[in-house]
DNA sequence: GCGGATCAC
DNA sequence: TATGGTGATCCGC
């Protein structure tokens, strides 16, 4: 609400001007270690030090932006009538009813977070830092601040030159992330003996189910907890916060409640997840940031996930049926407990930030930067998208973003910046504080879940432990070439190739996505003989028939990991205990990769495509 | 498909 | 002096 110009109004005010109240900073939102922090006084130096920036303006227009919009909404809000709303009251009650029938209660999901995880680590790796105030990050941001520098407002996300002026004494340490990513590992080590298949969501975060491990040694979830602390512990001489729940969205609530290094338990019991939900403030979930706070705030009135239910026939009048199903669930405190589902990416990006500046000059250089390392990045995961967006932020810290999709995939340094450039050449002359490059990995429609939609925060999934459901059968001749290096991955790491899976079977699963790749995303020919014929089956199909190759070589994929998963099924049925696990996902993969030889639910035979010569026009 | 925006870490 | 980088998703066109 309070925007700039609601400031301006009471600055002069006769009841005493605190305009530091209505600049909405991310800062004092309650956070783990900020009890105790005299709020008022951070807001104010936050403020005094942010008056008159350039970020301070643009913040102030995004502001009024919001406000802008909080009004269109209290309008809307007006215009409904007694009928409209006993209308959406019926429409919210079943849907509240439907999510309500959804409720699963069968799976136990840990949350662990890692305390204050950068700071921790650089304590470790120089202990005089212990008990002294100190962030990581430098001047400018700050990722991570410690406990003793907490005290004093400091956090993660807020500048340092600001940060410094709340506590003079803060010893700033710059970011090391080889040494963040070494003991993520260790800590991971822990985490996968509890559940093989968990969900990393960052460097210090991650999700397990710990379902069967509570149910095979038949102890608590408290004690898995507990024991999975001491482990880190240990093991890595950090601390940790747990939380446990029946779904994820609670357990990340849950693990914030007894930050730092302390745990909490929600018990699988309707009644208990209700009673915890009700007094629940929105802004703890996940998914709901400062913005949708606001909003709600400001014209519902709603604060607790509880008043989401109460206030259910406005949301669903005014909110996307997606969006209300979100809200409906939170209030009914619903979150995901199926398994982890890999995914891979969607787009690749990078972006700089720099002192301002017009030099055109300059400006294409930093953009050649950026196009040579994205194409490094992308080749080094085997990657090719087709649609290229490049985004600028301005000296004022307006955003503009300028996509386009091209009829070729590329990777290349050379394509990047060639069609970056045409995009940037269009938004000259222009002052400029950052670019950002990004490709576009693959386009494909997504169904919503009706549970966390896709709201919630989800999970950056750990690349290359099993198979997406998705982008590999998606349209065009390229789908399978942007996703090679993640396919290639996932197959690699299903099946191994040192250890006990080692076996030339695999390499030349390898040898089939590289062709695959070629032939597809350079319109290479490895797997069609002279351009013609396929080199495994024999069956010819001219290059024209685009479509019908990709599909071609997805049957032989999909035949090729079936034939794999048997035979080390085989051999491993015996000794191998963890099979299981890893075969969770690659099951499914696989069921899901024979799809692709699907067309409308109708399974294709192989002799299908000895038809498609005489008959390009296939009834799709 | 595009562009603006929100959100998380 | 000075307000990040990466990835995902949604809404309204």
């Amino acid at each position: 609400m309070a925007t700039a110009t609601a400031t301006e109004g009471t600055e002069t005010n006769d009841d005493g001007a605190r305009p530091w109240q209505s600049y909405h900073t991310v800062y004092t939102t309650a956070k783990a270690g900020m009890d105790g922090v005299d709020k008022e006084k951070v807001q104010r130096t936050v403020y005094e030090m942010s008056k008159g920036s350039k970020y301070f303006q643009n913040e102030e227009r995004k502001d009024a932006f919001i406000t802008q919009k909080i009004d269109k909404i209290r309008t809307q809000c007006d215009k409904l009538t007694q009928a409209d709303l006993s209308h959406f009251q019926k429409v919210a009650d079943r849907r509240i009813l439907e999510l309500e029938a959804l409720r699963d209660l069968s799976r136990i999901w840990l949350h662990v977070d890692m305390d204050a995880f950068y700071a921790a680590v650089e304590t470790l790796s120089n202990p005089t830092l212990k008990g002294k105030p100190m962030a990581v990050g430098s001047m400018s941001m700050i990722s991570t601040a410690n406990y003793e520098a907490r005290k004093f407002g400091v956090r993660a996300a807020m500048p340092g030159f600001i940060a410094r002026k709340l506590c003079p004494e803060l010893i700033f340490v710059p970011t090391d992330f080889k040494k963040y990513t070494h003991y993520s590992d260790l800590t991971r080590t822990v985490f996968r003996r509890y559940d093989p298949n968990f969900m990393a969501a960052s460097l210090d975060e991650a999700y397990l189910d710990i379902t069967e491990v509570c149910k095979r040694r038949n102890i608590k979830s408290e004690e898995i907890a507990e024991e999975l602390r001491t482990s880190v512990y240990e093991e890595t001489g950090l601390t940790c916060s747990a939380g446990v729940a029946p779904n994820r969205l609670l357990a990340k609530v849950c693990s914030d409640i007894n930050k730092p290094n302390g745990q909490y338990v929600l018990p699988n019991d309707r009644m208990a997840v209700m009673t915890f939900i009700s007094s629940l403030p929105i802004r703890k979930i996940g998914g709901i940031g400062k913005v949708t706070e606001h909003i709600l705030k400001a014209v519902f009135g709603i604060n607790t996930c509880e008043q989401m239910l109460e206030k259910a026939s406005y949301l669903c009048a005014l909110f996307s049926q997606s969006t209300a199903d979100f809200f409906f669930s939170v209030g009914l405190g619903l979150g995901k407990t199926d398994s982890p589902e890999v995914r891979f990416r969607k787009s690749i990006s990078n972006e700089r930030t720099f002192s301002a500046t017009e030099d055109e000059v300059l400006l294409y250089k930093k953009l050649a930067e950026l196009a040579e390392m994205l194409s490094t990045d992308m080749q080094k995961e085997g990657l090719c998208g087709r649609t290229l967006t490049l985004k600028l932020k301005t000296s004022s810290f307006e955003v503009r973003t300028r996509a386009m999709t091209l009829r070729k995939y590329i990777s290349s340094r050379e394509d990047i910046l060639k069609h970056a450039s045409e995009l940037l050449k269009a938004e000259l002359p222009l002052s400029v504080r950052l670019i950002e490059t990004d490709v576009s990995i693959g386009s494909c429609q997504r169904s919503r879940d009706p549970v966390d939609g896709n709201h919630s925060s989800d999970v950056n999934c750990q690349s290359g432990t099993g198979w997406s459901s998705e982008e590999i059968q998606t349209s065009g001749n390229n789908a399978s070439c942007s996703n090679y290096g993640q396919v290639k991955e996932a197959v690699e790491s299903t099946f191994p190739i040192q250890g006990q899976f080692e076996d030339t079977s695999t390499l030349n699963l390898s040898n089939l996505l590289e062709d695959e790749r070629l032939n597809s995303c350079e319109d290479k020919t490895m797997l069609w003989l002279n351009d013609y014929k396929c080199s495994l089956c024999g069956i010819e199909l001219p290059p024209s028939f685009v479509e019908d190759r990709l599909e071609h070589s997805d049957f032989h994929l999909a035949e090729k990991l079936q034939k794999e998963e048997s035979r080390i099924h085989q051999r491993t049925s015996v000794s191998g205990q963890s099979w299981d696990q890893k075969n969770r996902i690659t099951r499914e993969s696989i069921s899901k990769k024979q799809k692709l030889s699907q067309k409308e639910g109708s399974y294709r035979p192989i002799d299908y495509f000895f038809l498609l010569k005489s008959n390009k026009n296939r009834p799709s």
